[in-house]
DNA sequence: TTGCGTGCAAAGGTTTTGCATGGCA
DNA sequence: TGCCATGCAAAACCTTTGCACGCAA
């Protein structure tokens, strides 16, 4: 794998560090942008977009599109294998997306890949729904 | 409901006999336009939009993004209650599109409820990843 | 010194919005 | 006739690309 081979720059410290640090969040070019300009060492767009493209290819990132959103998000995949299986709940709502890792649910890939033939991408699969906070707030109007 | 009130125009017909004629399939606002033009009868970009947003929200539609796409894609839902009793599986190879109907599936959605507290909607979910046909192609590859 | 990395600006593409006009009820 | 629908153009966005300069190795 190459690991983002090339050059080690004060820019691209910059981001991995934000990414790490934001580690099960999404995080999108512009909030990233925004980020690093509010701590005074901005970072132009074009670098952001080609270091993130960099990152997702050597497998480092996750890219998705979540829902409406016009933008990508992108977010840190740790090393751990473990941490790469989850699935995502997107609540209509409140739009919050909520990170689920649970036995039972991988249990649903193998039984769909089993009976149906189907290999379900989990990075790649967003659940859509209402949470918790957003039902008892339903119930109660 | 409100079933896209409003008045009955010419070119809302012609979009919705478009996507009804392709259901089960991902349509893009471009395709929509070009294959409007094609038949004669161009529809305004922005008329295109007001209506695929209208229809998203009144449920008659679906909306979302492919990874890879720069732009969004529309598939229209069929009205039978049926497909709000299962799931749909999305190859990301051919683009296919698979109703799944299972017990264990209908699972999912009680353990996310009792374990997670979230009310999936099946309807608005989409199981991306890819199908048996596609896997039998890459491996022979 | 070499050549990649960076930033600016401009281009490219999708989607939204403002506004005057046209068409349904 | 009263409004909503439409279409054009422009704006708003996100992302990519070209190019000259800067900086790491």
């Amino acid at each position: 794998m190459k690991q983002s081979g090339g050059y080690k720059t004060k820019q691209k410290e910059q981001i991995i560090q934000y990414l790490t640090a934001h580690e099960g969040e999404h995080v999108t070019a512009q909030e990233l942008s925004r980020h690093l300009e509010a701590e005074g060492t901005p970072v132009g767009t074009a670098t952001i977009y080609r270091h993130l493209d960099a990152l997702v290819t050597d497998g480092m990132l996750r890219k998705y599109t979540i829902d409406s959103r016009t933008c990508a998000c992108y977010e840190y995949l740790p090393k751990s294998d473990a941490c790469k299986r989850h699935f995502h709940l997107k609540c209509m709502a409140c739009e919050r997306l909520f990170h689920v890792t649970c036995e039972h649910l991988d249990g649903i890939e193998a039984h769909i890949l089993e009976h149906h033939g189907f290999q379900i991408d989990q990075s790649k699969t967003v659940l859509y729904g209402i949470c918790a906070d957003c039902r008892k707030e339903q119930d109660g109007e």
